[in-house]
DNA sequence: CATTTCTACTGTATCGTTACAGATTTCCCA
DNA sequence: TGGGAAATCTGTAACGATACAGTAGAAATG
């Protein structure tokens, strides 16, 4: 900034007030010192600014290391970056191994100043790293709704819809025994999920099957082990939704271990994040919950948020839609 | 630190000393000072340090988009961070659209002084990002080799030594025609990968079957038609090593499309980042490359080449293994 | 005892930026 | 024509940290 200062002849302050086209500055000078500033290249020192201002330019996207297993992080970055790319913000990734203190990072972000604005996902109906960011006034946006009254920025999976509109597509194949693979109880969209599974089952008039040993946040081993089980005992459903693509995975290899086959004891619906079960088991009715998409709309939100608009306008839930089959081959 | 050297009585400079260990402050001081400083919680502000040092405390991890298909960001995200949680250094995502200016977001990080460190992905045998950041001696740290002369950190998977192993398993079950599904042309694992699969050929003994059509970075459907066509002709392998897991699966719905069956008409080895081919498809053999380490070994050289380790004690490539068949009851 | 050497500490300037409180010039109106 | 308002520009201080060039006093040296 000295050197244009210096190159125009002016002041570094009316550099710095033309650059952020400040009302006191000359039109002409503003147009000097831009076209000058574009010539060498300038960009602001992040560093200057930020000791300066207090502002960071930075989002910080606070992961659980569980996540990894949904493969769930990828299209989330790559979403997020996508929104910020045209923005001077940079994405920070802050990790908390061990899911025992989920404030930590949020409390190191608040105390540190680290960045202007969080992504958080994993929401619990009762949320603390809600109630700590919005006590301290910070923007935030969330991956998953919370029900505590407060009203946030969100991005959603509408999975109440998805596990009714679920059930409905079982029922109208013949299937009566429905059972859910379902998220982990803390987790707000468990009650979702259930609520909107159990509305399939009265409205469309099918029963449930009991399955609350596993959830789609146990190892797949342990999900196949519990599912072959189930399979194999007179109890045995004709109807799954399944919660997570992952989960489907470890679904269809107890079914299969059990000796049943998909598709004739039992069809299935899964919510998926990519679309390799369609590829692999076409037989496997699917919902895609678009990540990516997610990842820029809490971009969006926290931006929005970070810009002083209103939370109630940063929210926003996808609904889910079942994908088509799978061609499988060109002149089919 | 105006608070600490206060509450100490002594000046701020004597803090800033006694806290990173100063030879010229005594014992006692600075044991005083840490006991006050742990006290009150003190976190040294960054963007003072930035300023005053230059030095960032950030790690760039520079992605292009393409790679989310791979779902290959998720567990290299996790393996860097898993190292960095125990430093003062943040990570973060640096993505570039369009694969066409590969060394802008370099060039960005030079100019503007953004990160202590890179780690960059999608060698080239002549990378020119390599070049810049050799000449700018800037730390880095490659997921890939290069091969112009220039040493420098990296972290790389035995791709040559994959084919080779692929080949001799094909072998070993009687496959004699065989096909390689192999990386874009231009990325220097391509080279790697054919390389190890002539050799394979040709100690053991079989030959190869052409199929240049499309390689890992096609999409699915691509690749599937592609495969269909050659699985049809009367030219159609009996053995097939893929370079990519989501490869693979477009290459079974190539097999399902021709009506023939994999395990009897053909066998198949695939490289692939996750569990999910295991389960889905066990009749695949695969070896398994684990991103999440290869993460961690790269963000320990991109450390360990700031701290000043000479580039060649930096560098790693791990050793493919065959992955132990899935157990498919647990009774089995 | 004077002088050097060492130990332990400190003040000032600086990194790049912006907030704030002027300063200068021009213009308008009574 | 004088005085105030408006328009445009600028100098200084400060954000939090550290490099550097000291200073003061104690200890060692001859």
């Amino acid at each position: 900034m000295k050197t244009i200062a210096f190159m125009t002849g002016l002041g570094i302050t009316t550099v710095s007030r033309a650059l952020k086209d400040a009302p006191d500055i000359g039109a002409e000078t503003k147009e000097r010192v831009r076209l000058v500033a574009k010539q060498i290249g300038y960009q602001p020192n992040r560093a200057g600014v930020r000791l300066r201002t207090g502002k960071t330019n930075v989002i910080s996207l606070v992961l659980t290391l569980e996540e990894e297993i949904m493969g769930i992080t990828s299209p989330m970055v790559i979403g997020i970056t996508e929104i910020l790319a045209g923005t001077p913000y940079h994405l920070v990734v802050t990790p908390y191994s061990s899911s025992k203190d989920p404030l930590g990072p949020i409390r190191y972000i608040l105390d540190t100043g680290a960045a202007d604005g969080v992504i958080i996902s994993r929401m619990e109906p009762n949320d603390p790293r809600v109630t700590l960011l919005t006590e301290r006034q910070f923007p935030f946006a969330t991956h998953g709704r919370t029900e505590m009254g407060i009203v946030h920025p969100y991005h959603d999976f509408d999975n109440g819809r998805f596990a009714y509109e679920a059930v409905r597509k079982l029922v109208e194949r013949g299937r009566r025994r429905l059972v859910l693979l379902e998220p982990p109880p803390h987790l707000t969209f468990h009650s979702h999920m259930r609520t909107g599974f159990e509305h399939g089952l009265k409205d469309f008039g099918a029963e449930s099957v009991s399955f609350h040993q596993v959830n789609i946040d146990y190892s797949l081993v342990a999900i196949r082990d519990a599912f072959e089980k189930l399979m194999g005992s007179s109890d045995a459903p004709d109807g799954i939704v399944s919660g997570s693509g992952s989960g489907a995975i470890a679904l269809i290899a107890g079914i299969e271990s059990a000796r049943k086959k998909l598709g004739e004891d039992a069809d299935m619906v899964s919510k998926v994040p990519s679309d390799f079960l369609r590829w692999l088991r076409p037989e496997v009715m699917t919902m895609y919950e678009d990540i990516r998409v997610a990842g820029r709309e809490l971009a969006k939100a926290v931006i929005g948020r970070i810009e002083g608009k209103p939370p109630e306008t940063l929210q926003s839930l996808s609904q889910p839609e079942f994908q088509p089959p799978m061609a499988r081959s060109p002149e089919a």
